[in-house]
DNA sequence: CTCATGACTTCGG
DNA sequence: ACCGAAGCCATGA
């Protein structure tokens, strides 16, 4: 523990803890994982998942409530809408370059800590 | 060592 | 509510 290894495999698994059709932040997790200030790291690991992952990566937004812009066209942005959307969650785009917006007062989930392993 | 970069967050204006 | 700046930390050039 006390690196980013155990902070990727961390983020892994609290990914897999968020109910389905909710959502939660990457600052959420890295704080859940012991790792408080790591939410850049947070979001790195899900960026090396592959895209067929089961890791339901596509539940993790940003403290905005936006969905993470990428550098990659808006690619990796739709992907995820598109994820949300099958499982329910609504996805509002807004004006100009506002981005993919999720209600996170109708969706969010943020415990305050988590089993981990066990 | 310094700089830039990133699926980030918080604070001020 | 919308921005921009600042804070944050590992990584690679």
């Amino acid at each position: 523990m006390g690196d980013i290894a155990d902070l990727t495999a961390k983020t892994y698994e609290i990914a897999r803890l968020i109910p389905h059709g909710r959502v939660t932040t990457y600052g959420h997790i890295a704080r859940l994982a012991g790792y408080p200030n790591y939410s850049r790291h947070v979001g790195n690991a899900l960026k090396m998942l592959p895209p067929d992952s089961t890791v339901p990566w596509q539940r993790v937004i940003s403290s905005k409530g936006i969905i993470s812009p990428r550098g990659d066209q808006g690619l990796g942005v739709a992907r995820q809408r598109d994820r949300l959307e099958q499982e329910g969650v609504v996805v509002t785009t807004l004006a100009g370059a506002g981005g993919e917006k999720v209600d996170i007062r109708a969706y969010g989930w943020f415990p305050e800590n988590v089993e981990l392993d066990g």
